[in-house]
Order: structure tokens, then C-alpha cells, then sequence
DNA sequence: ATATACTCTACTTATCCTATAGACTAATAA
DNA sequence: TTATTAGTCTATAGGATAAGTAGAGTATAT
């Protein structure tokens, strides 16, 4: 389970990413639209914006925005910043790779096999899917949603 | 991140499924081969028989074994529990369903939409590999590499 | 009866998660 | 230049979870 941390990150961003070409977002407007907790919300985008996620601007007019465009940020870099890596144990990961202390033989291990393909399954999606995306799928549904209304 | 109680959890079950026609297995003698605190596996075999994977028998020649054949025990089922569902989040969760507190509409979240997908592809391996295949593959793993070695 | 081996409950210790509080710094505008 | 605005930084608290440890209890076989 990803942390509540990772997940107002997440629906921060896509906030931001929807209004991306736009003047800087104050942290106030979006804690009170994504119903996040606004002083934990600070050191989320604080987090976001020393790992080069976001960018911020003081005084008035300012407050956060993307660092780059929504479709280069990808889901899976976010969650790395909060919850460490993806990988469902740590000697099957790429960017944390560390043996199981009491792992006798990793390259023989059946479970370990299995980890990897999961974990090769769960970067198969969240590295190659960006906020730009997550934003499209919502408006989609949201498309949908309204389309079956009327009919 | 799966909790190493599930870890040690796998790997006695993969150490059982291997001797599933012998007699019963002391908990000594697997936490000395796989390296787990022997007071801490006991408890972790004991959530395994009260969730019906596994059978004990007390005193003499006693010891536990698997309550079925390996290939009929997934993965997936062991992890869920210990470390609960599948699920990156709970809103997307088969299991064990819950609305995100702070979320406006469940069925227009591009997050959540996401998440699913991934959901799905850590079940479609999980819930479909058993404690025989984990075994056969550290098998295979390990004939392979004696092969090379002659080779 | 006795030794064997699993069972059950409680406890400890450390770490992480989810916040909250408050002082500080930088930018803008009057 | 001073007030206001808005992000920045550090500390702390309270609860939950993880990873074990300890020890008494219960069932079985010989």
C-alpha cells in the first residue's frame, strides 16, 4: 500500500498538472480542493520541490508549479520520493538493490524470480505512465460519465 | 514493501512444499536451514495453520506440513495474510474495498484508474503462482547453473 | 510419567506515519 | 521601507506497526 503521503502527492500534482499553463498555485488552494491537510501538504510540495518535481515562487503571485511538463513526470518517480522503492523486495530492486540478510543463494531463489517479474510488472506501468496521463483517464471517465447521462 | 514476517512466511512454505511427502517438519529445523528467529517463526507457522495452509502435530515425530497439495497454494494468499491486500491502494482493492476519505469520485480518478491496472498485474502473477512453481523455478535456477559450471 | 513439540499471550523496542506548531525567509506592492 | 503575502525549515507529538523475545500452557507419543 502506497503511504497517504504519496497519494496527496500524487493528487497534488495531477492538480497542478491540469492547470499547468497557468500563474503559480498557492499550497492553500490546493489543500483546500484536494482535501489535504494543509501543513502536511506543505512538506509534501516542499519534498516534490527538492527532488526537482516542482518548482516554487515566494510572495504575492507566487506558489507551486511544475517543473516540467506533465508528460515527463511519471507516477512511479513520485512514489520513489515517499515510499522508497517499487519493488516488492529489496533484492529484486533497481534503484535500492540490497541482498535479504538471511538469503543463502538470491540467483537461485524461486520466490525471488517471482518478485522480479512483479516488480517488472508494477514499473511496467507506474514508470511509463505520467501525470499528463492519469489527468486524461480522470477527464475521460469524467467524459464518459456526462456522454451516459444524457443518453 | 512485503514485511519480512511474509518473507520468512514464503520461504518456510517453499522449505515445506519441497518435503510435502515426509514426515513432519520441526519448526526448529526450518528456522535453522532458512535463517529465521525460531520464536518469531513459531508464531508466523501458527497464522499459517489458523488460516488453513498448513497442519501440525504435536509431541513426538510431531512438526508441521502444508494442509494441501503445493500447487494449490498461491502466493497472493500467503502475503494477504500478513500484510493485507494486494492493492497499492484501497480503492481499488478486491479484497478489502474502502473509498479514499479525502477523494470527491472514485470512478473519475485517474489515480485510482491507474492503480487498478497496477492492482491487477501484481494479482495476475501472485494469485496465480503457487508454492510448487517458486519451488520449481529456484530448482531450475539452480540445475542450470550446475550445467554452466560443467559446460 | 516423561520428554517432545506445538500453542498462546504478553511484552519490548524501535521505527514510521500522519500530522501540528511556530518561527524564519524571500518577494511584492504601497 | 514597511506591511503583506507566501513558501521554508525544524521540532515535536501521538498512534500504529514491525520485528522480535519470554515464558507458561497444552497435547501427543513412548
Amino acid at each position: 500500500m502506497i503511504s497517504k503521503k504519496t497519494k496527496y502527492a500524487l493528487n497534488a500534482l495531477v492538480y497542478l498538472a491540469r492547470r499547468q499553463h497557468k500563474s503559480p498555485i498557492l499550497i492553500s488552494e490546493i489543500a483546500e480542493n484536494e482535501r489535504i491537510p494543509q501543513k502536511f501538504l506543505e512538506q509534501i510540495l516542499l519534498g516534490l520541490k527538492n527532488n526537482g518535481i516542482l518548482q516554487s515562487k515566494k510572495g504575492k503571485g507566487g506558489g507551486y508549479f511544475l517543473s516540467r511538463p506533465a508528460q515527463e513526470i511519471m507516477l512511479g518517480k513520485v512514489i520513489r520520493i515517499f515510499d522508497g522503492p517499487l519493488a516488492p523486495v529489496s533484492c529484486v530492486s533497481q534503484t535500492a538493490y540490497m541482498k535479504c540478510a538471511e538469503c543463502r543463494d538470491d540467483s537461485c531463489c524461486g520466490i525471488r524470480m517471482v518478485m522480479k517479474d512483479v516488480r517488472e510488472a508494477i514499473s511496467n506501468i507506474l514508470d511509463k505512465t505520467s501525470l499528463a496521463d492519469s489527468l486524461r483517464l480522470g477527464d475521460e471517465a469524467v467524459q464518459n460519465k456526462a456522454t451516459n447521462f444524457i443518453i
